[in-house]
DNA sequence: CGCACATTTGACGAGAATCAACTGCAGTGG
DNA sequence: CCACTGCAGTTGATTCTCGTCAAATGTGCG
């Protein structure tokens, strides 16, 4: 496994996993699966019946324009549950799509098994519930950066969220993450072109805001960063 | 109340109150509140403690940046769920600001009951996970329409988005519905400047696909407008 | 009537998209 | 070993959508 994948000891740290979870994790963790890049995890408005966790690599949730517009609504990474909404009657509201080769986990006997015993993997079902909270507080701020800023803002705003979210699950050295998206990628989330992903990233570099090289990307100042990220600190300062 | 105040009986009529909700809603409906144009319902950062439901009014879901560029993330109309979170620890991702006067009610009780005695209202707690989900939905469309549309299809797509809500909860007639935000909030809402939304409103309208009378929105050809908002099918043909 | 506020209009400029070509690079096969 | 291929990244020229600024017009209301 590589050194971008999921450290298993680390993702239920604070989630106090109880006996039948401790079993019921390795048993999942045994079977790790696989797919690659470009395939699809869900289908929009196919049911959500699966849910995964993701060890490795990155997802993106998509949505399409008749003329081939594409528009990603949120990003998940090593340690997210990914295809999944605690609704049981719940339907994908875009696609989920493997930016990079991914490796993961279907945790549905959770889900289940909560079905049938409510309250049997508390622990999990707090991390879940957890994961959906904290996607609705990034589709807002998504929200403010698609909606009101401008392009190097976007990337700033978007370069620290990534950077916190690696942070928190061991992934991230060196004030650097992973950053294993394209630049059309990057253009289709930010919602703007790839040619002017491309020169707002030099633009970054220049300021020596971000540094890119070997896949990663680093902030050496992140103060500065967040100067750039011109959001005001209310929503920010809770988590 | 006017005629953009909510039908009661019509709130629930899906949601098959027990004798004991339909006592707690009788409660409920005899202490309507009332806020003015411009008061918070929520602050960002800020537990969410009082559910409320609207009655008649509207109200927006507003993140900031710095410098005063303002983003609405969502709006509130009659029957909707504002200014809560089913998870009792969740905090304000936004603020809550009343658009017009807002007749409401609160809906406190109900959570606490839920607290205190799980299952007792069914039929309101099923309403606002469906709440929730719904605007997680919309959240998706809003992204998609500000990431990646153009200003009339982000028009368009939006006044779909009102008319249909509207239909909803019996608020719409003759193919229209109320209209009462001035076009500045309307470009914090789609992302756009108030002269161009004007611009846009007015192409629309010389395009015969809006029109715009006494404080509401007409739209004469909704196949017409739909083909403006060039969204692919698959999200919006679950619903 | 006059005030505040929303809408409208025009002129201009800025940010970003588009188009097209070119570079660099890793993988492939002759 | 090296041309060949495909793809991501880069660059320049040009166009276009949209923002900004400022002023004018309209509208509800005390």
């Amino acid at each position: 496994m590589s050194r971008d994948s999921l450290d298993l000891e680390g993702v239920l740290r604070d989630a106090k996993p109880s006996l039948h979870e401790a079993e019921l994790l390795e048993r999942c963790f045994a079977h790790t699966l696989t797919a690659e890049a470009g395939r699809e995890l869900q289908v929009a408005g196919s049911p959500l019946s699966r849910p995964k966790m993701i060890l490795s690599g990155w997802v993106g949730l998509a949505r399409f324009l008749d003329d081939g517009r594409r528009q990603f609504m949120d990003l998940h990474i090593a340690g997210d549950f990914t295809a999944f909404r605690l609704r049981s009657d719940a339907h994908a509201q875009a696609y989920a799509i493997c930016l990079t080769p991914v490796q993961y986990v279907e945790v549905a006997e959770i889900l289940h098994g909560v079905n049938a015993q409510p309250g049997l993997y508390p622990g999990l079902l707090a991390k879940m519930r957890a994961s959906e909270e904290e996607q609705r507080a990034r589709l807002f701020d998504h929200i403010l950066r698609v909606g009101r800023m401008l392009a190097h803002e976007r990337l700033a705003h978007f370069a620290l969220e990534l950077y916190r979210r690696h942070e928190r699950v061991g992934l991230a050295t060196a004030q650097s993450f992973p950053m294993p998206l394209t630049q059309e990628v990057l253009g289709d989330v930010l919602g703007l072109s790839t040619v002017h992903i491309n020169r707002t990233l030099q633009q970054l570099r220049r300021e020596g805001l971000l540094k890119t090289a070997n896949g990663r990307w680093q902030i050496p100042n992140i103060e500065a960063l967040r100067a750039v990220a011109a959001e005001t600190r209310e929503p920010g300062s809770i988590s």
